[in-house]
DNA sequence: TTCGATGCAAATAGTTTGCATTCTA
DNA sequence: TAGAATGCAAACTATTTGCATCGAA
């Protein structure tokens, strides 16, 4: 059981503040920690692994993928980085900010709904009050279906 | 997108019923099978493939994986079999109705918590009036901290 | 007797790790 | 220049698949 997931967010603007945040933290900062860095702020969304190791589509030199998820752990231990599991396939990550809170996921079609923190306030409220548990919601979806896929299901399966 | 986990659920009592239930689906019931219908009955609650196919600690025959998890499929998508990934380990598979129907898992210790559909309904019933969203909570587990290790997090980090 | 199912092993996806080399502070 | 980080490859976990053989209907 890992806890980088409980650490406190840090949100920055720039490579180099992340830069600078990584040194404060007393964290090395070699060429594929910056690049790793460009990388993410280049997705600006979440993305795989994988996808910043083969270099974004282009945007990014290539790097090696093992490099590539040390650092993605580490950025998230100190907080600029959080990954979520939002289906069947890889890993997602983002910089602390580009990650919603959690994320309603269509089980039938695949899409994706973001909710804000504000959104996601009386559900938690609900299950603190009726479970004693503080959910988080992060991590892994919601799943579901989307209102045209739920309708689609009532017409196919009745 | 598989559309399993979309399938009604059939609920047997016995080994037996199953075994009926495959037999009026048009389906072969062979030594594997029955084997695997027996483990998930042994069995009780949500299991592993690989648990499976080890003869659950001893107390069914051991049976090759491969088929364990073609074999899961099947049942599941006669919906004799409900699976659900509660973590980043392997999936858990169970017979339907044995399998919660969501779940609330603590990040820190790992505790879980199975909800009813009772308890799940006005969750359910928020989503879908704030966000047209049938959410079903199956499949993933709901994440965040249980009251005991939220309390120690408060002391820990402030 | 005929497809469908099995068991084995190899393939695959995602992620982690060991280690000799390179680089940061 | 000491210790940390890298890149590469191998290992690992969970799962899927190809294929020759076997078995249920």
């Amino acid at each position: 059981m890992t806890t980088a997931h409980l650490t406190s967010e840090v949100h920055v603007e720039s490579v180099d503040d992340a830069v600078e945040a990584l040194k404060a933290e007393g964290l090395r900062v070699s060429a594929a920690r910056r690049l790793l860095i460009e990388a993410l702020f280049a997705a600006g969304g979440p993305v795989t692994a994988e996808q910043i190791a083969a270099g974004s589509g282009g945007r990014v030199p290539e790097s090696d993928v093992g490099s590539v998820y040390r650092n993605l752990e580490l950025l998230e231990r100190v907080g600029l980085v959080r990954h979520a599991h939002l289906g069947h396939g890889p890993a997602v990550y983002a910089l602390a900010g580009k990650l919603a809170p959690a994320y309603l996921i269509c089980e039938r079609c695949g899409s994706r709904r973001p909710l804000t923190d504000r959104e996601l306030e009386p559900l938690r409220r609900s299950i603190r009050n009726r479970f004693g548990y503080h959910a988080r919601f992060r991590h892994f979806p919601i799943t579901g279906l989307c209102e045209t896929c739920s309708k689609r299901f009532e017409e196919d399966d009745g």
